[in-house]
DNA sequence: TCTAACAATGACAGCGCTGTCATAAAGTTA
DNA sequence: TAACTTTATGACAGCGCTGTCATTGTTAGA
């Protein structure tokens, strides 16, 4: 005995059979109507679309990314949703779908590659076009279904390592060590760093490391750290100098993990009375609106966010088949000078 | 002929089918295994789930849901993701998530109404178990279909009128009303509004209405105001305030939006050498971290983010089918003192 | 006039899974 | 021991759509 119909779907749900049906053509025509491929003539269009708007047709994607093998998802998967950088990444991204008919569905890995993984393979269920993900590393696991599946593969931020299909980002590496470049010539020399904790912010370690190469290169060293526990935060900055400060009140510039931190570096000093720059120097990164709204703009690097998703999406549109080379995309950096150091 | 096999999918995707004869058991026990649902024999659990780890199997959801004529998807329609506020909700609903089937699916709509029913409907093809979206203010379509769809509805953040389903938010007709009163009861009198130009911003446009009813009640009115064209920011409130001040410099008090403008008008405070609160009162809203991060804590009012989008999720877990009764969960509000108004 | 090319449409089957009902075996009660 | 319930499993069909191939005009070129 059949299934009955209603015991699945509202009476009123109107299928592409109830269009086709309305529009007197086949479910096939129907269909390529709404999906706008292949010729189709103007007066039958226009039925299909009349059908479409007075049934009030809703197309099931399931059924067609069923049918089809495929769908018109694309994951995206960020560490964070915390603070405004991935944000400013998706803007990006949603520019560029904007107009196309792919549809950005977003998980938040906390930084967990484990949470990573999981949020991945749930994703996978639903056969998506291509996957975009932050940083180049992953669960084992994770990067198996990232290298056997049938979608395109985007990691962004960072591009020292090696991708599995493209990478759009910058060299963190390089910009600690920029940092430290620009910090010493400006003439500070005993160093301090107000971190956090979170060991799986893969793109922080890189820059501290930077940054250390270029002290040594200097015949420097980092005069005190300090690591707040806990996620990344203004408070946290702000207790970390804190910290930091009364380990060694000789340093005279401190370096942020992120602008978040730093702005909470310079509340601290507003509040110690510390002469920022001139008694402390604060140096962030990131480059956020915020940062550059203060009274005394802070002392950054630019990392170039939205840029980074407009890229990434872009190029993943370009073709459905991952192609045999890989793509590594430099989007840069830039030093704000600002006012903190 | 039928359609070759290949032409669809890689030959080392396994289906359910494959499990399924690698365990020894029919498709039928296989899916209960992955479901978990049903009674399942200890010893069959353990053989198909063997099978799928040794397949690596992923199973398809689009199959899934177009066989049981649902998902385990949670739409999730944000208006922006450019303050941490949304990021909170979403925080909120995740946790509410964790350990359950669903999967929250997320969409920004810019505060366009119009490009939310865009979303809305392009997520309804996925057959969303659940649809949570921000204010009960939709387009007339959007607001159709939410009423006809089979999935349970949240609108979340705002309580004032009438909901799809489920409301769970505050007022910000009462928040705005309350901040003034506490504002003329600290004293204040020459009351400025720096606002920003989204019309679409429901939320701040009810506070602004609550604030001028209590100035009203209390035999006062705005005595300038002045709406920055573009989207909120640090940016904007600083030169929102500016302008302000140079309309009317006899201005006591400046209530913003949120605190991100706040902070922004702040910032111009200490540029200008204005005595923040003596000279002139700053007051926001949200009780954003950073702002209480700051040496003088912003005045404001908080909103429970983070409860709003637990509650929500949680509530909308209890049952699949919308009940009779609309249910309306006031989370409320504090305002915090802070020392800037 | 005939062929070739293209434009427009349709028939058919099947994508991978799950709802429904049926069945068999084991346990429970009177 | 009969009658029932519970547990564990399977057969079957169909969810709504699209890939593939076939078919019918229609127009251009020789």
């Amino acid at each position: 005995m059949p299934r009955k119909r209603n015991a699945h779907r509202s009476p009123d749900m109107p299928t592409l059979a109830d269009v086709a049906r309305l529009a007197g053509v086949s479910e096939i025509t129907a269909s390529r109507v709404v999906r706008d491929q292949g010729p189709i003539a103007e007066t039958t269009r226009r039925r299909v679309l009349a059908a479409i708007a007075e049934l009030g047709y809703i197309p099931n994607r399931a059924a067609g990314s069923l049918a089809s093998a495929g769908s018109t998802l694309m994951s995206v998967l960020l560490p964070s949703l915390s603070n405004i950088v991935f944000p400013d990444v998706l803007r990006g991204i949603h520019t560029a779908l904007t107009h196309t008919a792919f549809q950005p569905v977003i998980g938040v890995t906390d930084y967990d590659p484990l949470i990573e993984e999981r949020i991945l393979v749930s994703f996978l269920a639903w056969q998506p076009a291509a996957v975009i993900l932050a940083g180049l590393h992953h669960t084992p696991t994770a990067r198996r279904h990232l290298e056997h599946g049938r979608f395109r593969v985007a990691e962004l931020m960072d591009i020292d390592g090696d991708p599995v299909d493209i990478a759009v980002g910058m060299s963190h590496r390089q910009a600690g060590y920029e940092t430290g470049r620009h910090l010493i010539q400006r003439g500070y020399r005993r160093f301090g760093y107000a971190g956090h904790s979170v060991a799986t912010d893969d793109r922080a370690s890189a820059r501290y490391e930077g940054l250390c190469t270029s002290l040594q290169e200097a015949g420097l060293s980092l005069v005190a750290e300090h690591r707040q526990p806990g996620p990344s935060s203004t408070k946290a900055g702000r207790d970390s100098l804190e910290i930091l400060i009364a380990a060694d009140p000789s340093l005279d510039v401190v370096v942020f993990p992120n602008d978040d931190m730093a702005m909470g570096g310079i509340f601290h000093c507003m509040h110690s009375g510390i002469a920022v720059r001139e008694k402390l120097g604060i140096f962030g990164f990131n480059g956020l609106d915020i940062g550059q709204a203060m009274p005394m703009p802070l002392s950054t690097i630019l990392s170039r966010r939205f840029l980074i998703g407009l890229t990434a999406a872009e190029k993943l549109l370009e073709s459905r088949v991952r192609p045999q080379e890989k793509t590594i995309i430099n989007t840069g950096f830039d030093i704000i000078e600002g006012a903190t150091a």
